[in-house]
DNA sequence: GTCTATATCCAGATAGAC
DNA sequence: GTCTATCTGGATATAGAC
């Protein structure tokens, strides 16, 4: 017989609450811009007062830090996601694509994740381990495909490019984001070349 | 004999103050970020009440947009100043590496020129004009070096992504700027393959 | 042109009643 | 947990004396 944990009900209601607030915050800064993120707004957004947010987070550096986590994880979750590819080249081409999605999708949520832009706020501890896991699932696509990790770096910067370049000169559009497969291409006929003194190493 | 032409000595004044002004609000921008800029720090960094400035600049965006205007003319006046390099390939190479520096150099400038980060900040109308000419000198370098101009958007994508994430992840290194050469290297081989067709038309 | 004084508004955060 | 009331400090901008 199975008996069912006891749940703490009170604490459960407490988390959707917080998950609620991280909504509102999220469609805010969709839609007003990372930095204009205020409390008052917010409250509004979720029928409180201003002071009532202050029960679930302690200041507004502990919301973007809880958004920036947020971000991480999904980020995550997507390349967890990514479906098998058997053909390494294909996985990087797969992966670059999934990056620049994630990008433009949200320049808020990327200007958060990537750009040093808020000004004081530094991301706690436990949202780095996150972060960290990202960088070496990328690296360890590039290792499948015969790369070695020293080009993760050329990568993430011309890929990113295409991102930023699209955000910031024709958001909605696909004037760079059109280049990431030449991108890729780009990069593995380089690295191929290159290659070839290393591998015989 | 020459006549010298009648100077607004008034006017000359007032242009220096304005140029001082913008000098301190540089010197703010870089060392507190673009958007913490504010009236009273500018203020006082000219000896002055923050309501003074206003003899001077009609409203904080006009300081931007002066701003603005300083930051491309100087880009503008790098590109020209640039020593003609009679191997095309050359030259771009030198046009990357000049655009990389003047990223880097100034995150804060970069920032503002490149990024949409300020809101309800629109650039005037004049500065457009030194932007596009930019622009056009850049397509220029493109096509002396044989490539079609539609490659453009792919050149910018990569190099400054370069610069983005050197500002953003490794302020003061070399971790990403130090494959400007390769990312030329890259760009070249890529778009030589793609001409063979385009050249015989 | 520069000042003092002020208007107006907004921010993040806290105290304490309920 | 949520509220009202308030603190403290900041912003941009204007009025009007000198």
């Amino acid at each position: 017989m199975v008996v069912e944990p006891i749940r703490d009900r009170r604490a459960e209601r407490r988390e959707a609450t917080k998950a609620e607030i991280l909504d509102a915050a999220w469609e805010l800064v969709r839609a007003e811009g990372l930095a204009a993120l205020n409390l008052r707004d917010l409250a509004a957004k979720v029928g409180m007062r201003p002071p009532s947010l202050y029960s679930y987070f302690d200041s507004k550096h502990a919301i973007y830090d809880a958004m920036f986590l947020q971000g991480n994880l999904e980020l995550l979750a997507r390349y967890e996601a990514l479906p098998v590819c058997d053909d390494p080249v294909g996985a990087l081409r797969q992966g670059s694509r999934l990056f620049v999605q994630f990008g433009i999708e949200d320049p808020a949520r990327a200007q958060l994740l990537f750009m040093r832009t808020i000004p004081g706020f530094e991301p706690s501890a436990e949202t780095y381990d996150v972060a960290k896991r990202i960088v070496e699932l990328g690296i360890e696509r590039l290792t499948r495909a015969g790369i070695r990790p020293e080009y993760f770096d050329l990568w993430t910067g011309i890929v990113s490019g295409l991102v930023w370049q699209q955000i910031a000169n024709d958001a909605g559009g696909d004037r760079w984001t059109k280049y990431v497969d030449d991108v890729v291409d780009m990069f593995l006929a380089h690295v191929n070349k290159h290659n070839k003194r290393g591998r015989s190493k």
